[in-house]
RNA sequence: GCCACUGUAGCUCAGUGGUAGAGCGCACCCUUGGUAAGGGUGAGGUCGAGAGUUCAAAUCUCUCCAGCGGCUCCA
């Protein structure tokens, strides 16, 4: 006799053991026809699912209350779609070998082995989505059977696909006594996948559906295992829905960096410079320098020290750090003094051989830098230091290279040269809360100046299974404590993640979503036990004795070029007067207004803002449209009634209409200063004043 | 690196075996205008590179390069 509570609190009892859509018919017709699955004691199950037990139910319907998506009814609803899809595909090409289909927040995918002479194409798309269609229509419901292990285990093993079989395997040592399957209809008769589920009533309430793409994934995400062809996909309970969806991707495209990167001028790639290198046209690097002069100016108020170093070093110098040969994969290959290449190509000598060479040293070359931090210990290290002097802070925006798969590679935003804000941090051991405290307010001003405050943290901590980190546990587990602590009080998000540490220390990162939902790691602050102990570093104590310090690394921004990368979605190209390439179009009505014009672009010169004037022979709505899509904070139209009154009429971005007139000295007085306080006091506020 | 797709004018793209196209941008001319596209004329292309098939290739085939979407990787 099972007792269900409901979500409102009400308690309903039953004679037997009842189906949950059942209960829902208990409480209206019309509530269990808008029902597609329900969660029993919080977990989600098909609305055929039978209560024997009391328990607490919720149903799921499409929408919820407030008429929002319900994302357990879009789970049940994709999940299903993926395998009407699966179906559809199987039909088409019937040897394709089905191994794992689940929901994304967004949509769905299905992992699929297709015969080596009938791979899937786009070009199949159409057709899937045709038979798709049919199965929808033909309305079939999604059918639960359990077997015991041992039969369910033959009858996958009957259909030959080790993919399934394995996946069968996998629940049973999850601890599985049977295997569940969902027929898409009646079971025997049609359709079937192994399946732990659970799936909506039936592939009617699929309202649309899309293909979205395809791409190639690996069995158990092993890169040297077999190679599976995804299938990605989406579905909605209404076609209104999907277009809804279709759109914010399109405009969500319209936001991005490598999209805007173009249209406003901002970055170029070029594939004979390389793929991977970033060249900063003059826009961009006017962002990039604004950026890079405010870190200087906060850097200079927390007590840091600029230093410059080259872009090259030798090879010990990577073999003393650790990186030289462990991570030669991910390295341009290295410089080879041109006598050695000499005599080793007259000795014959090859690939296999010089690589031995280089890496036991008989041979020496440079590196491209990888990264900053031998270089600044060096810095460090050219000098003794007293324990007075530290904490000492070198930074430096630096150039490195790194070696990404091509693959891997993504605009600005996943690069082979880049320039990060790096610094290095030379303390004692006591030092260290203090200072990775400093690096986080740094980054949390740094945020909050640009607005970013979508952004989470993780906390790296060592795996303690592996033995690959280097360093004495004691310092480590001090280390982690004083992250920890740190990220405490930032005051967003953060997880603490073991495994996710650098093999010389725990570290602090940040990360932010780009515009279409991927993740980026930007800004990063290490501490390392590590690398002073590699370098012999030392301080004189205030017992005269040598002590090691200790290392932090950070680079609140990650690198110019991501970050950049993601800034310019996250303004949506629209920046802030301070960084701002043109940050005033100056728009005269016609050859007329020309000289007035000039006038007005002077006196904006003489105060330091970038400004232009739109000389080209069209009508004022066109210069307008022309500014607006190159995203101009401030459009200054003139014309003869501005000349009179040695005023500008202004317009800024974002507003549809003109802001109106003011006093050309007014405007540059108060651009000025919207420039110089990034925005605190705005041309809009003396819009407002002189308004109210 | 792997799989799919894409590569045509500065940009966005059409062109599927038979003389290379459009819109925007650019230059010039007309127009001299007041808040999101005035009108006209013109310049601009080894169709990503190389090889092959063919009487004929932007179009078909192969190799390479690059981009895009994922996977894997990311000190």
């Amino acid at each position: 006799m099972p007792q269900i509570t409901l979500p409102d609190g009400t308690i309903k009892s039953f004679e037997n053991p009842i189906s949950a859509h059942d209960i829902a018919m208990s409480i209206g017709e019309r509530l269990a026809k808008a029902c597609v699955g329900c969660l029993i004691d919080e977990e989600l199950s098909d609305l055929s699912t039978v209560i024997e037990h009391d328990c607490t139910l919720s149903l799921v319907t499409e929408k919820t209350r407030d008429k929002q998506d319900d994302p357990n009814a879009l789970n049940l609803l994709r999940h299903s779609t993926a395998h009407v899809m699966a179906e559809a595909i199987q039909r088409i090409i019937p040897g394709a070998m089905l191994v794992y289909g689940p929901a994304l927040d967004n949509g769905f995918y299905y992992d699929i082995s297709f015969p080596e002479d009938r791979p899937l194409r786009d070009g199949d798309f159409e057709a899937i989505e045709k038979e798709m269609g049919a199965i929808v229509k033909e309305n079939r419901p999604f059918t639960r059977y359990e077997l015991e292990y041992s039969e369910g285990l033959e009858k996958v093993k009957a259909e030959g696909s080790k993919y399934k079989l394995d996946n069968a395997h996998r629940a049973h040592r999850a601890g599985s006594l049977t295997l569940s399957f969902y027929a898409t209809g009646e079971p025997g008769k049609d359709w079937e996948d192994l399946c732990r589920g659970p799936h909506i009533p039936s592939t009617g309430r699929i309202g649309a559906f899309k293909i979205m793409s395809l791409a190639s994934s690996y069995w158990h995400g092993d890169e040297n295992s077999d190679r599976l062809t995804r299938v990605y996909g989406t579905s909605f309970f209404s076609k209104k829905d999907l277009n809804k969806h279709l759109e914010q991707l399109e405009e969500a495209k319209k936001r991005d960096h490598r999209v805007l990167g173009k249209k406003l001028k901002l970055f170029a790639i070029d594939e004979t410079v390389g793929q991977g290198l970033i060249l900063w046209t003059p826009n961009g690097s006017v962002v990039r320098k604004e950026l890079q002069n405010f870190i200087s100016a906060e850097l200079t108020k927390q007590g840091y020290h600029e230093v410059f170093t080259p872009h090259i070093g030798k090879l010990d110098l990577y073999r003393t750090s650790g990186h030289f040969p462990y991570y030669a994969e991910s390295q341009f290959p290295p410089l080879i003094e041109r006598d050695h290449m000499h005599s080793l190509s007259e000795e014959g000598c090859s690939c296999a051989e010089l690589s031995n060479h280089l890496k036991t040293g008989e041979i020496e070359g440079f590196m491209l830098k990888p990264m900053n931090c031998p270089h600044h210990i060096k810095v460090f290290d050219s000098q003794p230091h007293s324990y007075k002097d530290l904490p000492v802070r070198l930074a430096e925006f630096g150039t490195v290279y790194r070696w990404e798969q091509s693959g891997e590679l993504n605009g600005m935003t996943r690069v082979r040269g880049f320039t990060q804000d790096d610094a290095h941090l030379f303390c004692t051991p006591d030092q260290i809360g203090q200072e990775v405290q400093g690096c986080l307010s740094l980054v949390k001003t740094i945020f909050r100046i640009l607005g970013m405050n979508e952004y989470r943290v993780r906390v790296g901590l060592r795996d303690p299974d592996s033995g690959k980190y280097t360093g004495d546990p004691a310092n480590w587990d001090k280390a982690e404590q004083a992250c920890r602590d740190a990220a405490e009080t930032l005051g967003v998000p953060f997880t603490e993640e073991p495994g996710e540490a650098a093999f010389y220390g725990p570290k602090i990162d940040f990360i932010v979503k780009d515009v279409i939902g991927r993740e980026w790691q930007l800004g990063t602050v290490q501490v390392d036990y590590n690398l002073p102990e590699r370098f012999d570093l030392s301080y004189i104590g205030p017992d005269n004795e040598k002590h090691r310090p200790v290392m932090i690394h950070r680079a609140p921004f990650g690198s110019m070029e991501r970050f950049i990368g993601v800034l310019i979605e996250h303004f949506a190209g629209a920046f802030p007067v301070w960084l701002a390439p043109e940050q005033v179009r100056v728009l005269p009505i016609s050859e007329k207004s020309n000289d007035y014009a000039h006038e007005v672009m002077s006196a904006l010169h003489a105060v330091g803002i970038r400004s232009t004037m739109d000389n080209h022979d069209q009508r004022v709505q066109a210069k307008i449209k022309n500014g607006s899509e190159m995203k101009i904070p401030y459009l200054l139209i003139v014309g003869p009634r501005d000349a009179e009154n040695r005023a500008v009429s202004v317009r800024a971005f974002g507003i549809e209409k003109d802001l109106g007139q003011m006093p050309l000295d007014n405007f540059v007085s108060a651009i000025g200063e919207e420039y110089r306080t990034k925005g605190r006091s705005s041309v809009r506020d003396r819009f407002a004043t002189v308004n109210a």
